[in-house]
DNA sequence: GCTTAAAACGAACGTTCGTGCTATATTGGC
DNA sequence: GCCAATATAGCACGAACGTTCGTTTTAAGC
């Protein structure tokens, strides 16, 4: 009854305001990443969308507001553009490959301005308190969470050696993303993504099972480092 | 003659505006390693140090040069507290391994509040050109290179295999001691410093020679992790 | 103890920040 | 075409920012 009154057109009633909310956050994620959470200034977004800046403003009841909805859209974009496809490949190394493989991806395509928005974020905010820290926490938590399902799924699956401790293995894969976040955000270093690959491969394959390893890219020569290098 | 001029009575007389100026970057740089360098106010610095903004401002000509010294008193702790006491271990596989040991516990002690200050720095200027962000990315490379000297001189010292190469090496360590910076940072999570130890001493003894290998830690059982986790 | 330069201060500048309040467009439902 | 709700704009606020200025305190050299 009550919920059967909630017809469409009363989402309809809403849709233009939804529509430049939306528009406003994509605006905002770009900002965020590149300046940070802290420097996605409420004029400077405003400037950006052509808004005023009360205009916009009323959209969110504050800055951390603001920030908080910022997060969530960068977090739906992150599943659309990781997640999501690496889920289509099938349980096991394949998929738990794909993840790392689509987020090395993810990173040097430039999804966000700034590189991974979750790195940058996280780097910023992790010595100040409040909603925002936990929030980019339970992201990144959530994100090791899959990692490590796909390690224990691999596992399940007879594809991955189960001596490897799950926990571990992504710690240093995230690790070794996060690396090569780092040094092209720094350095402009396009082969650091060659290099995480690398050495992310180098670990599947030596812990792969023979069932396994056939879910894996096939090694190249040892020309292959200096064939790139050329 | 004119050297000669130059008594130690006119170096005792600018004695005391260089030791608060000193007094001042040491502040600065908890500040800014906890809530970055742009974080780090002029006002909030002159309050942290019981002085008065326009006083303090007079120390530096610009806010910029503010950051740009605070750089520096933060990059001679480092060598303090990091590079010159690894460079106690003899050259090579000793070295190399103290370079990484010790750089963990300098994020776990706490040397700057907001774990490693440079990482920190990097990942807020990695997106503003400019002379801070230039000298961010001079000292890190700077590390960079320590390292990846400590890894070849363990080549040439016959204690690491010559088919690891370098840079590859010093990526992987790299984000391996980033990775658990970030752990740390984000969810206090002590472990993670073991789960890096762990991954760069298994890469060590995997490529140590049996001369080298007796340079690293000894070995623990393999009850070691079920005893840690206890 | 007087002189003089360095060091620190207090007050104010112009901007920009986040955030309210009030009024004006814009729009969907009838 | 009118109504009511929603969406945007205009304006102003207090606070904090980096920075400048003229003055006062401090301390070293003779």
């Amino acid at each position: 009854m009550s919920a059967e009154a909630m017809r469409p057109a009363a989402k309809a009633r809403k849709a233009h305001g939804e529509r430049t909310r939306q528009s406003i956050l994509e605006a905002a994620v770009h900002i965020a990443s590149a300046e940070g959470l802290e420097g996605l200034t409420i004029g400077r977004l405003a400037t950006e969308t052509g808004m005023s800046k009360s205009g916009l403003f009323a959209h969110f009841g504050s800055k951390e507001d603001l920030q908080l909805a910022t997060i969530e859209a960068a977090r739906k974009i992150f599943i659309h553009e990781v997640i999501r496809p690496a889920f289509d490949a099938e349980v096991g190394l394949a998929r738990l490959w794909k993840l790392c493989d689509i987020w090395l991806f993810y990173v040097r395509d430039g999804v966000f301005r700034g590189g991974c928005f979750f790195a940058a974020a996280a780097a910023e905010f992790d010595g100040r308190p409040g909603p925002v820290r936990d929030r980019i926490a339970e992201i990144m938590k959530e994100w090791l969470s899959t990692l490590r399902r796909a390690v224990v799924e691999a596992q399940n699956a007879g594809q991955l050696d189960r001596v490897v401790d799950p926990t571990q293995l992504t710690f240093e894969f995230n690790s070794l993303e996060l690396g090569a976040n780092w040094a092209f955000q720094l350095y402009g270093d396009k082969q650091a993504f060659a290099r995480a690959r690398d050495a992310i491969l180098e670990r599947l394959r030596r812990h792969a099972t023979k069932s396994g390893s056939t879910a894996l890219p096939a090694a190249k020569g040892k020309r292959s480092r200096a064939a790139r290098a050329k």
